[in-house]
RNA sequence: GCCCCCAUCGUCUAGCGGCCUAGGACGUCGCCCUUUCACGGCGGUAGCACGGGUUCGAAUCCCGUUGGGGGUGCCA
């Protein structure tokens, strides 16, 4: 049908509305585009649908903003970057929509519809019509019949005269699609009151804006047949080249068989990010909600998903949000990054945590430096960084205990391993890891004949607080032999 | 009701007529490694919704059934 344009001729956007906290849905539709945009070398626009003045809130806004740029999925035009079609909010373009209407008006393509719901619906059951939708009623009132009206005072939307016949358009991931025009109904382009509706300004947009391919979700499939011929006329018009290219991505389920939704804590992409996910690893998770680099391997960088992205290759099929894989692939990419890089990330959380000091102090630096190689491998989120290191800087008057695990592990026979491990390392002349190690593995595998799993836990508790901790002797090391020996001393309280 | 979309392990998927007694990943189970947890390693578990065709040959093509989803607004 349509031919693939050249490839830097590849114009693809977003459009989200900011309504409510961005959706793990729009990370997915943005990043196919995105990845798309750039596998072909074309150009990634970012605009906002805004046209909803009663839900759209500035707080939403500027998570879009946020989300994005934390993301690191950057566009070419849109809000900030400006561009050669801007304005890139809908609320600053009604001067375009009116613009258009106006000449689709005057070039036949709508008419200006009286009809009230309940009349619609009246002469449905009257008619025993199995269509749905608007009848079509008033598309060929002649002047007297809309004087007619317009004297009793009635307001007028206007609606786009559908053609007659079938739509067919090849989607991207679907294959051929085909609609009857029979069931596709004269729908409205503008509220009574003048305001334009999505319906318009979505594909007016498009044009205006050069769009050639939309990739969007499956929501919008069956809106599909009506905005084809839309693109026509405005074509007709002299607005735009007509319809671009379409594919409809599956939708992204959650529990069950519905859609995840906004309410569902899942749905909320910025929740990823406090969360500690990584972004890359966020990313990775939601571009397999529909898509695989190849039959053997799901872990891969956005580079290599720019040069294999091919949307012919994406599965119709709708796709659970699985929160246990999602982790999985985080923790994958969290083990690709180098300590150096694993402590830089972590750095706001730990802060924000308290845990170091914000700036951080030279000697909160220099015990990160020494401490994150410890637990960087054994993390799958940056937040459990805060877990892990809290007990290695905490004032010794704020330490405290798992509750649950020092009950568990510091009973009877717990304190007369942490006795003895206090006996075994009070009087050790150097406080390294090693010596640390051999003499507590001395006086407590050999001297107690304990199994290490047993011996240990209660040592790791009373010094670390927890059951799970970096490793113990380098833990002790780091802390040093003050502490060490006042955190066994007091474990035996 | 009508229209449209979808259908491979519990989940995400590979597969685009023979390489499939269906591969990978997550999960799960077992084992190993081990100072905890985690990591890592090894192994097991489980699937082509059903029925007809087409074909020498079907997970792959066609039709139907069933099941699921969406649409059917002066929301986006």
């Amino acid at each position: 049908m349509t031919e693939t344009p050249a490839p830097s001729a590849v114009r693809v956007r977003m459009a989200p509305s900011p309504t409510g906290s961005p959706h793990v849905g729009l990370v997915r539709t943005a990043l196919y585009n995105w990845a798309f945009a750039r596998h072909h070398g074309g150009t990634f626009v970012f605009r906002i649908e805004d046209t909803d003045v009663a839900r759209n809130t500035q707080e939403s806004y500027d998570a879009l903003l946020d989300l994005f740029a934390w993301l690191g999925l950057d566009w070419d035009e849109g809000p900030v970057v400006g561009g050669p079609h801007g304005p890139y909010r809908q609320s600053e373009r009604s001067h375009l929509y009116r613009d258009a209407l106006e000449r689709l008006t005057a070039a036949g393509h709508t008419y200006r519809c009286f009809c009230t719901n309940d009349e619609v619906e009246a002469r449905r059951k009257a008619s025993g019509s199995k269509l749905m939708g608007y009848d079509g009623f008033c598309r060929d009132l002649d002047a007297e019949q809309v004087a007619a009206f317009e004297a009793e005072g009635r307001a007028a939307v206007v609606r786009f005269r559908m053609p007659d016949g079938e739509v067919a358009f090849d989607d991207l991931v679907r294959g051929r699609i085909s609609f009857h025009s029979d069931h596709v109904p004269d729908y409205a382009l503008a509220r009574a009151n003048g305001d334009p509706l999505y319906t318009l300004v979505n594909p007016v947009d498009d044009a205006l804006m050069e769009i050639t391919h939309v990739l969007r979700g499956e929501d919008l499939l069956s809106s599909t047949p009506r905005q084809i011929p839309l693109y026509a006329a405005l074509q007709d018009v002299g607005i735009g080249i007509g319809a671009p290219q379409f594919g409809h991505l599956p939708y992204v389920m959650g529990q069950g068989n519905k859609k995840l939704s906004k309410r569902d804590p899942e749905a909320n992409a910025l929740g990823y990010r406090d969360a500690g996910f990584l972004p890359e690893g966020l990313l990775n998770y939601v571009a397999l909600l529909g898509w695989a680099i190849s039959g053997d391997r799901d872990v891969f960088t956005l580079e290599e998903m720019v040069a294999a992205f091919d949307i012919g290759d994406v599965n119709p099929n709708p796709a659970r949000f699985d929160l246990k894989k999602a982790d999985a692939i985080n923790a994958s990419h969290m083990r690709l990054l180098s300590v150096e890089d694993v402590t830089h990330r972590a750095l706001p959380f730990l802060k924000s945590a308290g845990v170091v000091s914000d700036p951080v102090s030279d000697a909160d630096a220099q015990l990160l430096e020494l401490a994150m190689p410890l637990v960087a491998e054994r993390i799958n989120k940056l937040t459990e960084a805060v877990d892990m290191l809290g007990f290695l800087f905490v004032d010794e008057a704020d330490f405290t205990r798992d509750p649950a695990d020092a009950a568990k592990l510091l009973d009877d026979d717990g304190r007369r391993i942490v006795q003895a491990s206090y006996d075994a390392v009070v009087e050790l002349r150097e406080w390294s890891t090693a010596s640390i190690q051999e003499a507590l593995q001395s006086a407590l595998i050999e001297g107690l004949a304990l199994k290490p799993r047993v011996a240990f836990g209660p040592v790791r508790v009373a010094v670390t607080g927890r059951r799970v901790s970096p490793p113990l002797f380098e833990s002790m090391e780091l802390l040093g032999r003050e502490r060490s020996l006042a955190r066994l001393q007091g474990a035996l309280a």
